[in-house]
DNA sequence: GACGATGGTGACAACGTTGTCAAGCACTCG
DNA sequence: CGAGTGCTTGACAACGTTGTCACCATCGTC
């Protein structure tokens, strides 16, 4: 800028006003300014800016993992609404790890970051008591923080998507339904056993625990669970799976079991032919209906029927009944609360729930 | 700094030296000064640390879309990178807008990343001259930058790729394969198309420009696309789709055309049945084996052969032949390549080029 | 006992910007 | 002609760090 000012033969202080658009300059002066700008090749230090205003223009993102596709749609709309408020977003991603999401915090208020969203991977945010008082604002989403912070918060209707969910493989006769679900660490995961709990006392089912499974949803642990549950005596019906990726672990190994067994009661048809080699205990049979208008999935399900939280890419092409929550409304909202702050807003921490919506493509419509 | 280092009872330099672990401070002084700092809750103002240095620790990642997996994932693979150096990553999303690429690329650089790692939009980096005489690193992923830009590059072997998928199919007697690829603005969607016709070129095939339909992967274009194919006098009895976004909407396009269909001559069991209403011209009949061992797409593909370029989730479940390449090795490599020249190592821009790898699965495996 | 080496500490300038305030100028009005 | 006004411009300090350099003990050595 001194460069720019020496070669303009003006005054840093008018440079700097042309710069940043402020009136007052005259036409001419500005032309002359803006010339050597470009001839210079200059750009704004915006460390400097930062320094000197006291604020930076971006905001820190912190969640699981930017390759999950529901993080990273909700990324996505944060970063949209970031740009139409002129601001940048440092993403990082905790892989829920509590310490690493500590760092990742307080590495982007020391980069002075105008405001934080959080997916907290931890329960205590203690570490951020400083920070509020220095004047940070923070939003979390699709999770709430510890207690004891009174921050904002934008949620999904957990336990009343579960809910449906399970109440809609209820309606349709199942009686033992199994849940997979995210590790019990996760708030997400407990809400929406909650639901599932819920959507059984109401029906007078019994909360049976040997049905339930929580843990990462990896695919080795997701397949010894299914095999597990199917191999009890009284198996389930019918499975709720907890969130995408569970179900989309669910539905590999579901495949790989119908696969094994080539046996086929067909209700549809009423063929049958017995080339099962598949020591598969009580597994039912596919409803597979031959040359019919069923959807992928349901032929692959090994007799079961499939309601999972979250919508997933291709879902509607397997025909997979889902519970959908909305990561980018999320994102959206998460951020635009975090602006409304930023813009001076006061008043309590709010905490939003946005609703969640039941998709039926027919894995969620069999009767047992 | 100032208020700790006066609640210590020492000078600022010294505060500094704790901070920043720098050796030749007295242990009790240093503890002395860290105590103050923990009970003022004092965090360190990077800006102010980047001005004075010059160094921001942070980087650029200029990409498509972070909500497209592809690019989701090589987000996470830059993120981890810059994570191991100490670095933080700015992430924007261009959404194939050359304009909006330079805004971001430019803003980033205004705020000082120390380097950038670009999938470009555009096809002219002259206004990133300025940037690199000012001494800004670059290196350009996925595609390559404009001519005259010798920044490192890393690209998938788009061609080769390509190549081998088709020559896959025509391996399988196709003689008709369609090729859809994204918008031939597009530099990857340009080589892929090269590939296609060498793959013929090498098979003695003629190239039909009836069959190559490029432009963006949205349904309904799609759509169009496949039944304009299809209804030709002549119509492909494969198809070759040239990313993953396209090779998704076109499995959705045939299995709605499958669907419609009811009629099947099944080549497995030879039944066949005339409930087809539906007007579909020459679309040869699915190839569905009841209760066989086939995995779900192959019977949803209007009886057309399927390779696509890109994995995507679910691609082994619905048995989709693909050619996959690596997004997250692409960022892992750019990244490295990024950080191996902040750490000063000078030399020519270097073009490298990951290999690809065809994955057989089902849907690339069947006769004409 | 004088000297240099060593370890610990602090004063100060500088990084590149912007906010504050004041000054210079041309013009208008009484 | 002088005061008042509006427009344009510039000098200067400050933002919170860190690099440079200098200073002062303390210690060991000749």
């Amino acid at each position: 800028m001194n460069d720019v000012a020496a070669a303009a033969g003006v005054a840093l202080k008018t440079v700097s006003r042309v710069v940043n658009n402020e009136p007052g300059v005259n036409p001419a002066t500005a032309e002359r300014v803006q010339a050597a700008i470009d001839r210079l090749g200059y750009r704004r230090n915006d460390s400097a800016r930062t320094l000197r205003r006291g604020r930076t223009a971006s905001i820190g993102l912190v969640i699981e993992d930017v390759a999950d596709p529901f993080y990273s749609g909700l990324s996505r709309a944060v970063e949209d609404v970031a740009l139409r408020n002129d601001h940048f977003v440092f993403t990082g991603s905790s892989g829920e790890d509590p310490a690493r999401e500590r760092d990742l915090v307080l590495a982007f208020c020391a980069r002075q970051v105008d405001g934080l969203i959080i997916v907290p991977a931890g329960t205590d945010h203690g570490y951020l008591a400083p920070e509020f008082d220095a004047g940070l604002k923070a939003v979390f989403a699709d999770r709430p923080p510890g207690a004891g912070c009174r921050a904002d918060t934008v949620l999904s209707d957990n336990a009343g998507g579960s809910r449906t969910g399970v109440a809609h493989l209820i309606a349709h006769g199942h009686r033992r339904i199994g849940f997979l679900a995210d590790s019990p660490a996760i708030f997400t995961a407990v809400e929406r056993l909650r639901g599932y709990r819920e959507a059984l006392a109401a029906a007078g089912l019994p909360y049976d625990e040997s049905l339930v499974a929580m843990g990462p949803p990896d695919q080795e642990r997701v397949r010894a669970v299914v095999e597990r549950l199917l191999a009890l005596p009284d198996p389930p019906t019918a499975l709720f799976t907890g969130n995408g990726r569970t179900t989309v672990a669910t539905l590999r190994v579901l495949d790989a079991i119908s696969a094994r067994c080539s046996a086929y009661h067909c209700s549809a048809c009423r063929c049958s032919n017995d080339r099962c080699s598949n020591d598969h205990g009580s597994v039912r049979h596919g409803a597979e209906r031959h040359g019919g208008t069923g959807r992928h999935g349901q032929g692959r399900l090994a007799g079961l029927a499939l309601v999972g939280f979250d919508d997933f890419e291709l879902a509607d092409l397997l025909g997979i009944t889902i519970v959908a929550q909305d990561p980018s409304r999320l994102g959206l909202t998460a951020a635009e609360m975090l602006f409304r702050r930023l813009s001076g807003h006061a008043g309590p921490g709010l905490r939003l729930e946005l609703p969640t919506r039941l998709i039926e493509r027919g894995s969620g419509e069999t009767v047992p």
